[in-house]
DNA sequence: TCCATAATTCGAGAATACTCGAAATAACGA
DNA sequence: TCGTTATTTCGAGTATTCTCGAATTATGGA
């Protein structure tokens, strides 16, 4: 990941109702949730939500899936993890091969191989 | 660490100067680096970049330390796990015992023991 | 004490972000 | 085709944030 890109993702999560909706699809799985299940959820209009949806996709921490009517809102943790290594790089005095393994265990080992996120 | 203190941190990484600082005390290690010098380091005025360090220290991603005249400022790498074990709680379908203990060699296992931070 | 250096605080202007109502688009079923 | 539901786009108003010059505080040395 890009710095760019983790400044986009950094910039989405760091405003309450975006991570609120980032934290609710994380919470719900690979299933996901409509747009209006969340705007439900989380009490926020329909209109105001999907902007902020627009932004979590924008910078894929959420991919869109159309399901008829409706539209899924999956929460992508593989960014999610990228933004992680990317965060500590060089925090081990620039070398950074100690601690992006053990960041990419988030998904590698525990996560995909339980409920495969 | 609660919401609030993640929504702070991210917003406060979600600028390109501070996520810039950020990094470079990240790298610069346990030793910090003066206002000063971070200052001609990324070309900021030491005003501009004196409200910066001052939102990095609110939420506690950085910590002061006087030395004379200059004022050492120095990454936090524990408030920067804690960031990353609240995001990823509840990445495995509600069981945070399946990632905490893993973003918890971020700092236990990996870089502690190499430089201390 | 007086001066120089290091950093912060203050106040204001410009830019950006958030939210909303209203209108538009997309998909389904009768 | 028409109506209904789900969601997005548009435009504007309000609020927040960023940056800056100027003034202020804090420290150390002559």
């Amino acid at each position: 990941m890009e710095k760019e890109d983790a400044l986009n993702a950094l910039a989405a999560l760091g405003q309450e109702t975006r991570l609120d909706v980032f934290r609710l699809l994380v919470k719900a799985g690979k299933e996901g949730m409509t747009a209006g299940a969340v705007s439900d959820a989380l009490n926020v209009r329909p209109n105001t939500l999907s902007t902020h949806l627009g932004a979590l996709s924008r910078c894929a921490l959420v991919r869109a899936e159309r399901d008829g009517r409706s539209i899924h809102y999956i929460a992508d943790l593989a960014t999610m993890q990228s933004l992680v290594t990317f965060l500590l790089r060089d925090c081990c005095g620039g070398n950074p091969d100690l601690c992006a393994p053990i960041a990419n265990l988030f998904t590698t080992v525990s996560c995909s191989d339980t409920k495969g996120l």
